[in-house]
Formats: structure tokens, C-alpha cells, sequence
RNA sequence: GGGGCGUUAGCUCAGAGGUAGAGCAUUCGGCUUUUAACCGACUGGUCCUAGGUUCGAUCCCUAGACGCCCCA
């Protein structure tokens, strides 16, 4: 199969591009935060004390929702900071609004990391900072703090003889943790460090909680989840994390972009759950009084829009399965799906290895990814092999003449450890018998291709041999990254398919599709031979931020519920 | 679903069948170029929960909650 040229030269984002589209960005914002000329007058949107009650307690069957004003685990430190924040109180709004920043850390450093002390005093250089008080170093009339913004941190020197009347008494009460706002010259300390000697100095926001440790940090695994917010300001590895899953899904919109790809947004409650062998979560809709799904996949949905035209598409979408929570499962998850009219599966091959091998440029700097300990290359053409030839190769005893003979793969599933129910075909046998012994062997990049048709309800079969469909999944570090198939656009022979599901179904196979109507109907207006594929967003940001775990890639896992009291 | 490990001060962690410890943070005092600032003094606990054993349990036993890891 020849590669296709566009697919190459057509990749968008060379090495250090993502960071840019950042940096710009960041810019951009700050050029908005920047004192404001005119006040702006924005509409108020309704808050719990303008929403009626009746509409308020619309939920209140929700099991775990808060319901009163407790506060969880009050204590001393609480308590001093309340006692404080009460004082302020009294001196006016310990709230307040108006200051305006015109700069963040890190655009300090960069601008000025090569001007010495005497460049700075010389140019005598204003700026307004603000952030969290991170580190608060008093030494009787002057002092050193730290406040750390979204991009870093810059460090602010107090002295009382330059600060308004009482200022600096005031400030000493103040805590680590609180946000503050200053305005004053750079200049550097004696060690070397920029630093703003502080003119103006005002508390944003009185902090009632008190920070873990300055030195062992926040480590707790239950609390970083929980408490994403703390685990976000102590942690710079945790906001290292977010910001590449940013730059990750920034990519893929940038590498579909330049390929024409549309971006769509399908329904995520849906009447009929498709697209995916899985079980659904369901919920209830009051006013139409009637069942509805969360969508497992977006996938018949996409292709809906194939045959309506928009031929090439994707959806960064969120989808729900009702499954176990693991290292690697979150009942919540995002995937990318992206189909496409006029090819097949090996183009998409061909695409997901292009796209993988920039983003990994893009994001990490190198197509050489470090994880857990292994290294696996982004940068070279990924293995190709087909299921029945990765069972040959991890399996020396495995009889090859018999790999589609059902009672010899029932009996050598049963020897490699899968539990054989009745309805198993052989597809599924050897599908089993892949995973039980191939899978996790499967390190570097790897494309397993040609899934048995029975494994497959969706996807096309193969020309030369209709046991097989042309599907592939994508391995790396022996997980399932991305799935994706040449598209089945026979109406009759997709209705048969589903017919089988739901003997599948009603023979006890919860997992089974259902059959979706409307999606035959829409095969039958005609779907152009298409390709699509779904590539696991979360473990691929997994893989690429050395992450053990998928909580530690969404910033809030899902957790069993904290119980307050 | 099964197994292993864990839960002690705000944070990070020690600890022993006999009234519970450290560092940092907090509080008070000192200190105008610090870098985990420093010096001095003082605070701070439902030892995850509920039962049981025991003269006495935070420690031992049982059950449960929550978390982490492995397996299905």
C-alpha cells in the first residue's frame, strides 16, 4: 500500500509549534489583563439567591449532593485565619476587585533574564504582579515573598519605609496562601534574583485554609485527586501534566484542521447506545418521561454526517462506559473520533503514525517517549502485524492450520486462562486467546490488524477473506491506544450484523449493541467507503506525561463519594 | 468480585498494650537583600469508624469506610 503523500507533507505542526500557539496566546491574555481603560458591564447570570427554590430542589433525590453549609474539618488554623479575615472585614471589602496586573512571572524572567543589576536600576522598570503567596520571609522591616501565577512565580520585596502608612503592619498578619497584589520597580537582589520592590501592596484575597508544606509538598494521592485545587497550586509537575493534555488535544485539532477535517459536537444522551461493545450508563429524562443513554461512542452519529456529506469529520468527545474504575479505566473518558470518506483503514495507519510522530515532537520535545522506565519511538514506522500472526508469534505451540477450527481455540483459550462462555464463535476465541497472550507483550508501537468479523459489527470485511474485517488496533507499552476500521456501508449486511447483536443480547451478552434503525436507514441513503478511528485521549496524555495512572491525567477522577461527617 | 498494603497534628512522617512524637506551618518576640532565611519561646490530636478481647486499646481481633497496587 503506496503512503499517501498529502498525509505527510500536510502534517501541520513541526517541533515547538504547540508551545508557540501557547505563548501567543498567553500574550494575548495578558494584553487583556492589562490595566482596563474603560469599565465593562457585564450581564449577571442567575446564582442560587435568584433561582427559586422549586427549581433548586429539582434535585434533591441526588444522593450525595451537598446539602447544608457545613464546614469540613474546622480547626485552629482555620479558625486564627477566620478571626483575621473578620478584622479586614471591618476595614472594608477583604474582596475586593479593581486591581489590575500588566504582567505575569514568567514573561519577567524571559524579558529580563540577561539585564543585571545595574540595567535594571538603570531603566527603572514598573510592574503590577499578583498572584498566591507562596513563601512569606519576614525579617523584622522588610521582607521577601514568592507569588505564583498560572505561569510561575516572581518574587517581591516589602520594605516599610517605601510602603503607605501601616501597609507593611497589615501585611504581616497576612498568610502563605493568600492572593496578593503589588506594583513596583524590578530590580535584582544581591544572589541574583528579579525581584519587584513593592510601592503598593494590597491583599485580593484572604486564603482560610492553610497550604501543605513548603518542602514535602502535597503527596497524598487521595487529596491531589480530590482536591485538584491544592494539588494544582503545590504541584508544578500536576499543572505540567494539564498543560500538555492541552497542548496534546491542540494538536490534534491543528493536525485535523489542516487536513479539512470539520469538528462536530454529536449528542452524548442518546435513545439508542451504539458505536461500541460496551454497557451504558442510563438516566432519565422527567418531562419526556422516557429512558435515555449516555453515549459509549460517538461513532454512528459521525457517520451519519458522512453520508450527509461533510466527508471528513471528527469529535473530541467525552464518553461514558459502565465498567470498572482502574489504572486505566474512568467511567468518564475522552477519545478522539475522526472518520473519513475515499480510504481505507491502512490510510488511517498511515495518519494515526504521522500524527503521533509530531505530537510527540510537538509535546515532549523528542519522538523518543520515556515511559515508566521503557522508551518507545514515535519517530519510526510502527510495526505491522495481524492478529493471527501475533497469536503465531507468542504462542510456540498454537497450531496455525487450526486457528479458525472452534473447538480447538475454545480448548487453548481455556489453556491460556480466558473464561470461554457459550456464545463464543471462533472470531472471538482468537480475539481472546490475542489478548490473553499478545497484548500485553506488544511495547513499542504496534498495529494489530485484521479483527474477525464477529468481533466487529461495524467495520468492513475483508475483500480476500470474510472470517476477517479490515480493522486495526494500535498497542504501545502492551495497551490498546486506538482502533480503527474501513467502514461497513452494506445496509443489508449491516442489519444483519445487528441482527446478531441482539441474539447476542438476548442470549445474555449485556455488551451487545442494540439495533439501531434509523442508522440502517441512513446506510441505505448510502455511506461513500469510509475509514474511521478512535484514539484513547486520556492513556495516550497517559504515555506521553509518564503517568502511572488515568487520574492522574483528568484533573478530577472519579472518586467514591467524601463523606463529610 | 478476589488478594496485598495503607489511614497518627494543617502538611510530610516516626512510634509503642500503660495519659502520643519530630520537622515544617501556626501563635508570640527579635531581625532592612532572603532563598526550605535565621534566632528564641509557645501551641497544636476523635491516632479512619463501630464492635470485641483486656484492669487498660491508637496499637491485638472482627466488621465496615476510604485510598493505592495487583488479579478477574
Amino acid at each position: 500500500m503506496p503512503r499517501q503523500p498529502w498525509s505527510r507533507k500536510a502534517r501541520p505542526t513541526s517541533a515547538g509549534a504547540a508551545r508557540f500557539a501557547i505563548t501567543s496566546w498567553t500574550r494575548a491574555v495578558s494584553r487583556i489583563c492589562a490595566p482596563a481603560s474603560k469599565p465593562v458591564t457585564l450581564r449577571r447570570y442567575s446564582t442560587a439567591a435568584s433561582t427559586p427554590l422549586s427549581r433548586q430542589a429539582s434535585n434533591r433525590d441526588c444522593r450525595f449532593m451537598s446539602d447544608d453549609t457545613r464546614k469540613p474539618d474546622e480547626n485552629k488554623l482555620i479558625a486564627e485565619r477566620r478571626a483575621k479575615l473578620n478584622a479586614l472585614r471591618e476595614q472594608g471589602n477583604p474582596f475586593p476587585n479593581d486591581f489590575r496586573r500588566n504582567a505575569i512571572a514568567e514573561e519577567l524572567h524571559q524579558t529580563f533574564h540577561d539585564h543585571d543589576k545595574e540595567a535594571l536600576a538603570e531603566e527603572q522598570i514598573e510592574v503590577s504582579v499578583s498572584g498566591r503567596m507562596m513563601a512569606k520571609r519576614v525579617m523584622g522591616k522588610a521582607s521577601f515573598v514568592k507569588l505564583q501565577d498560572r505561569s510561575g512565580q516572581i518574587q517581591v520585596r516589602l520594605e516599610r519605609d517605601r510602603l503607605p502608612d501601616g501597609v507593611y503592619q497589615g501585611f504581616k498578619k497576612w498568610d502563605v496562601g493568600d492572593i496578593v497584589g503589588t506594583k513596583g520597580m524590578l530590580f535584582r537582589t544581591n544572589t541574583g534574583e528579579l525581584t519587584v520592590m513593592a510601592d503598593e501592596l494590597r491583599l485580593l484575597t484572604k486564603s482560610l485554609r492553610p497550604l501543605p508544606e513548603k518542602w514535602a509538598g502535597l503527596s497524598d494521592q487521595e487529596t491531589r485527586y480530590r482536591q485538584r485545587y491544592v494539588d494544582l497550586i503545590i504541584n508544578e509537575k500536576s499543572r505540567e501534566i494539564f498543560r500538555k493534555r492541552s497542548a496534546i488535544v491542540t494538536y490534534m485539532r491543528g493536525f485535523l484542521e489542516a487536513l479539512d477535517f470539520l469538528e462536530v459536537e454529536t449528542p452524548m444522551m442518546q435513545v439508542t447506545p451504539g458505536g461500541a461493545i460496551a454497557r451504558p450508563f442510563t438516566t432519565h429524562h422527567n418531562a419526556l418521561d422516557m429512558p435515555l443513554y449516555l453515549r459509549i461512542a460517538p461513532e454512528l452519529n459521525l457517520k451519519r454526517l458522512i453520508v450527509g456529506g461533510f466527508d471528513r469529520v471528527y469529535e473530541i468527545n467525552r464518553s461514558f462506559r459502565n465498567e470498572g474504575v482502574s489504572t486505566q479505566h474512568n467511567p468518564e473518558f475522552t477519545m478522539l473520533e475522526a472518520y473519513r470518506a475515499f480510504a481505507d483503514y491502512n490510510d488511517w495507519m498511515d495518519t494515526t503514525e504521522a500524527m503521533l510522530h509530531g505530537m510527540a515532537e510537538a509535546v515532549t520535545g523528542s519522538t523518543i517517549v520515556n515511559y515508566q522506565g521503557e522508551t518507545y519511538d514515535f519517530g519510526k514506522s510502527f510495526e505491522r502485524m495481524t492478529v493471527e500472526e501475533c497469536i503465531e508469534k507468542y504462542n510456540a505451540d498454537f497450531d496455525m492450520t487450526r486457528a479458525r477450527d472452534h473447538d480447538y481455540l475454545a480448548a487453548y483459550a481455556e489453556k491460556v486462562g480466558v473464561d470461554v462462555r457459550p456464545g463464543y464463535g471462533p472470531g472471538k476465541l482468537q480475539t481472546e486467546i490475542f489478548e490473553a497472550t499478545g497484548e500485553a507483550q506488544l511495547r513499542q508501537p504496534t498495529f494489530i490488524t485484521q479483527y474477525a468479523a464477529e468481533v466487529s459489527p461495524l467495520a468492513r470485511k475483508n475483500d480476500e477473506d470474510p472470517f476477517l474485517t479490515d480493522r486495526f488496533e494500535l498497542f504501545i507499552a502492551g495497551r490498546e491506544i486506538a482502533n480503527g476500521f474501513s467502514e461497513l456501508n452494506d445496509p443489508e449486511e449491516q442489519a444483519e450484523r445487528f441482527r446478531a447483536q441482539v441474539e447476542a443480547a438476548a442470549a445474555g451478552d449485556d455488551e451487545a449493541m442494540s439495533y439501531d434503525h434509523d442508522y440502517i436507514r441512513a446506510l441505505e441513503y448510502g455511506l461513500p467507503p469510509t475509514t474511521g478511528i478512535g484514539i484513547g485521549v486520556d492513556r495516550l496524555v497517559m504515555l506521553l506525561t509518564d503517568s502511572p495512572s488515568i487520574r492522574d491525567v483528568l484533573l478530577f477522577p472519579h472518586m467514591r463519594p467524601e463523606v463529610f461527617d
